[in-house]
DNA sequence: TCTGGGGTCCTAGGACCC
DNA sequence: TCTGGGGTCCTAGGACCC
């Protein structure tokens, strides 16, 4: 039996929040700008009618830029940056605070658009998308070319398309020649294409593996994919070693998943100033109904009840703790939400200073739904 | 003066059940 | 008195991604 070879896109939007920035103030193409400031970073409006912009040098806070156009990133800034660290970097790099809502309106605009060429598609967050291209009918580089300039058209912004067999291998060739790139290759080309980049650049490794291949002298897909077996496992433990030998080897079976279920809502926030669970009480109260009552509208927007209440802290060194509560039935509402926050936080060593805390929502389902008819654990019964 | 906020998936151990 | 496996649910932490 064989199988149709598949045809698989990723897609992912130019440097997209930026991007949409720039349709907004076109006076600031060619410009180094980064986003992610707050309030204060907003363009002020001048008498003759043109904007004045902050400045990342004015920046004072915790931030990190989201996004940074091409032109910031040539000065050596760019995403998850500490805006302090990025403001030495880059101090006259205009800064905008981030708009979300203008960021989900247009990448609406920008799904629509491929979804009238190529139905099938998987969300992968706001600006990147997975298609499934094989039972569309065209050739694959006009198909991506059209879509591309669908995507030109709905939005005014470019986007990078990489198309092969598998989503691992156009997630890395979407990237290769961004931006406004296309780059199509099949499992031939792996070895002159995929074979000489950096371990990192497969979507699944990250820096802690980067670390832990490079002390075992492996720094390229090609090193990895020649790679001992046995030495992998030892290092790796057998679930994630054959995943790293298969991935290197651009085998992927994962199917575009055109529809899914949420498995956690959260809110969380980081303090302007770490605070300390005794001497900050009443502001950390403060935090924490707000947290619960801004988890309880998402939940009710999204049409969720959850059994599973968690909070999460991080400390002032960063180390992160976190403790959560599965209830007999399902909550909604911020009262009964921050009633289980508070159960978990007992639990939690409060002697540190924290510099964050948030609050998660799982075990989803919709509201009115089975757990009614779930039985109860002999614990629950003796409790 | 480093380091946001919203997610997913995996692991490992313990309780409890059959 | 000794001690099996397979399964589910739950908790906590960690790596990773956008």
């Amino acid at each position: 039996m064989s199988e149709t070879p598949r045809r698989i896109a990723h897609l992912d939007m130019d440097a997209f929040y930026a991007s949409v920035e720039l349709l907004r103030y076109p006076e600031l193409r060619g410009l180094p700008v980064v986003i992610g400031g707050g309030r204060d970073a907003h363009p002020v409006r001048q008498p003759d009618g043109s904007y004045r912009f902050a400045r990342l040098r004015d920046y004072v806070g915790r931030g990190v830029i989201t996004t940074a156009t091409y032109e910031a990133r040539a000065l050596g800034v760019g995403s998850a940056m500490g805006m302090m660290k990025a403001a030495k970097l880059a101090p006259d790099a205009i800064l905008l605070p981030v708009n979300f809502d203008a960021y989900r309106q247009i990448s609406r605009q920008f799904k629509a658009a491929v979804a009238s060429i190529a139905p099938d598609y998987e969300d992968r967050g706001i600006d990147e998308i997975y298609i499934d291209l094989t039972h569309v009918a065209g050739e694959t580089r006009e198909l991506a070319q059209r879509i591309k300039q669908a995507v030109h058209a709905a939005t005014g912004l470019t986007c990078s398309i990489g198309v092969t067999p598998n989503k691992l291998l156009s997630k890395i060739c979407s990237d290769l020649e961004k931006p406004n790139g296309l780059t199509i290759l099949g499992y031939e080309d792996i070895p002159a294409r995929i074979w000489p980049l950096g371990v990192r650049k497969i979507n699944g490794i990250g820096p802690k593996a980067t670390d832990k291949l490079a002390a075992l002298g492996i720094d390229t897909i090609g090193q990895l994919a020649a790679a001992d077996a046995g030495l992998l496992q030892d290092h790796f433990g057998g679930h994630y070693a054959a995943w790293l030998a298969a991935a290197a080897r651009g085998v992927d079976q994962r199917a575009v998943a055109t529809r899914t279920e949420s498995k956690s809502i959260s809110r969380e926030t980081t303090f302007e100033r770490d605070l300390h669970a005794r001497q900050d009480r009443a502001v950390l109260s403060g935090v924490l109904t707000a947290l619960c009552e801004r988890l309880a509208e998402d939940l009710q927007r999204k049409g969720y009840v959850s059994r599973t209440i968690s909070v999460k802290l991080r400390y002032d060194d960063f180390q992160i703790v976190s403790r959560n509560l599965t209830l007999p039935q399902p909550v909604v509402d911020g009262a009964a939400i921050l009633h289980a926050a508070r159960e978990c936080l007992k639990r939690v060593p409060l002697q540190r200073r924290l510099r964050l805390l948030g609050v998660r929502a799982s075990t989803l389902e919709p509201p009115g739904a089975a757990t009614l008819l779930r039985v109860p654990t002999q614990g629950e019964l003796f409790a």
